[in-house]
DNA sequence: TTGAAAGCGTTACCAA
DNA sequence: TTGGTAACGCTTTCAA
């Protein structure tokens, strides 16, 4: 294992100038740069990573937080670890599985200087202790904080819902009924308002009854469906918190004879791989956008200099889960 | 932000004890030892990472090499984050996306100790680059290595694959057709192996015709299922290389009007949450245990001591699409 | 039980 | 264009 002081001795050069070969200094001459990259090769230099981060006060690294790992947080990983990867950035992944204690443990690692900077995709702690680490480095959330140094790349949901609810109206479904997640989130009460506001718009009835909440996955989407069955009113259509609730939805109701999209029509939410395979009909949800989002806004912070975001919005993706306009 | 010397000089003692209370040495006196506790919680000091790891020569990170991230892959990775945290150790994901120059960069990085070990699930690069990297650190691999210096806590599918085997034979299926998956995998040579083997055992016919390769998801079996209707002759039990391709098999069988398992018995692997949803008979492959093993794998190297691998085996999940026995 | 001082392997400032 | 040298913040001998 060679040093640059190894380097520097053997090449009969200074350190300092060992170090600007390293970092790419124009204020080398071409036969001294030759020279001292050709000993590195020779010796099989590689310099320490963690010297470079001690003397420069950063390492190049950034925080995801996460309380689990699913289709739809990996793809976020994913595209935020290629644009993070393209500026010169590796990311690490704190799973915390919904533990305060290990979540603080990403957060103290930011204070550590093990990572410059924090992304955080779901977090459980209060709002007050997160933002008390702002002043070690800059952090980004995807969920909406509701602090004003934690800008979130979240996307309204209400425009989405609301896309889909216009979707359905339009081929004649009017008998909706809502399956939200979390009922306390500000996602399920924008995506309410949306649903308030477009029925209304149409002059069609808001169902407070067709309210469900608490639904996140297949297995609640199945139990919904049979909730529904059992009851002697019914809907004409299911717009579900998302693409794993529909699939739930879609196969009991298959399961109980219904016709879908002739007496159900079904909606997810996100787009995910499943529901493409399935043939449901889902509203978009541009993950990667949001994910560049981040990076950009960690930019500032990072490498010193302002980056535009990008607009995004939802897209309404047809499959045959819902009908033709009209039907 | 304060440092370690600061400390030192709030408290009137050197460095070295300070250290020594950081690092819970026995040689400091309960009054030091509070007094310099005190100071610190005063001054919100944290020790700083780099600086460490720099002087130890170790960062207590290893990192985590995959081409993707997928539900088996996360399951274990899971596990080992899990254990690997409870000796202080940090994981980092290097997704390569199946890019050699990508993948090398996580090699590159044991080299420049940013990790103190490397932990494959899958590799690209050829095994002979892989290996010039032993030296710089120890690596442990999931994905069966042919190189002694990396060890590998794959299962033999041999024994996977004979156990569902016999379960089918015992519940009187005898034309068993094969979905295969990457044909020249070592995996699939194994699983060809049991089938030969356990046929044979049985006084059953050999079925080449019905080996089935580069057989990997839901599309792949739906369209095998399509293959056999076509033919003339047909199997009464299709094994496949996972789940998904199980999940894929199942739903087109069921739109092909097949009686399952009564027609036709169908036989996952891995024992994934899907195949839990749709009651699909799998074999238990022990992942989190191959993840402990993994770490404990590296624990002489890392810790200092050597410790004991636990055992693993197949585990048979009988679920709906096997019928009962001699059905 | 404590302290002094020499590392660990870079970067970065100030001179030359 | 180059060199000298003080950081960076901690650990680890060796003495006392």
């Amino acid at each position: 294992m060679s040093t640059l002081d190894e380097i520097a001795k053997l090449s009969g050069f200074s350190k300092a100038t060992v170090s600007r070969v390293l970092n790419q200094s124009p204020h080398v001459s071409k036969e001294t740069r030759a020279k001292i990259l050709a000993i590195m090769k020779e010796t099989d230099y590689v310099p320490n990573r963690n010297a470079i981060s001690l003397s420069k006060g950063q390492t190049q690294q950034i925080g995801m937080i996460t309380m689990d790992l699913n289709e739809l947080i990996l793809s976020f990983m994913n595209s935020f670890v290629e644009i993070s990867g393209r500026y010169g950035y590796q990311t690490i992944i704190y799973t915390t599985g919904g533990d305060k204690q290990k979540e603080l443990q990403a957060f103290e690692d930011l204070k550590m200087k093990r990572v410059d900077a924090l992304l955080i995709l779901t977090s459980v702690n209060a709002q007050n202790v997160i933002s008390s680490y702002c002043k070690y480095g800059p952090i980004v959330s995807w969920q909406r904080m509701d602090h004003p140094e934690i800008p979130s790349v979240a996307m309204n949901q209400y425009d989405g819902y609301a896309l889909a609810l216009e979707h359905l109206i339009e081929r004649g479904y009017k008998r909706i009924a809502n399956a939200f997640g979390r009922p306390s989130s500000i996602n399920t009460h924008s995506r309410r308002l949306a649903y308030e506001q477009i029925m209304t718009k149409y002059n069609l009835p808001v169902m407070e009854k067709w309210y469900y909440s608490t639904i996140y996955g297949i297995r609640d989407g199945e139990q919904l469906v049979q909730t529904l069955m059992g009851q002697p009113d019914q809907p004409d259509a299911i717009l579900c918190a998302n693409d794993l609730v529909a699939v739930g939805v879609l196969s009991e109701a298959r399961r109980q004879q219904l016709n879908v999209p002739g007496d159900l029509a079904i909606v997810g939410f996100d787009n995910s791989e499943l529901s493409q395979t399935l043939g449901i009909t889902t509203v978009r949800n541009p993950i990667a956008g949001q994910a560049e989002n981040a990076f950009l806004l960690l930019a500032p912070a990072l490498l010193g200099r302002d980056m535009e975001l990008q607009p995004l919005s939802f897209q309404l993706i047809q499959r045959e889960t819902t009908s033709l306009p009209n039907h």
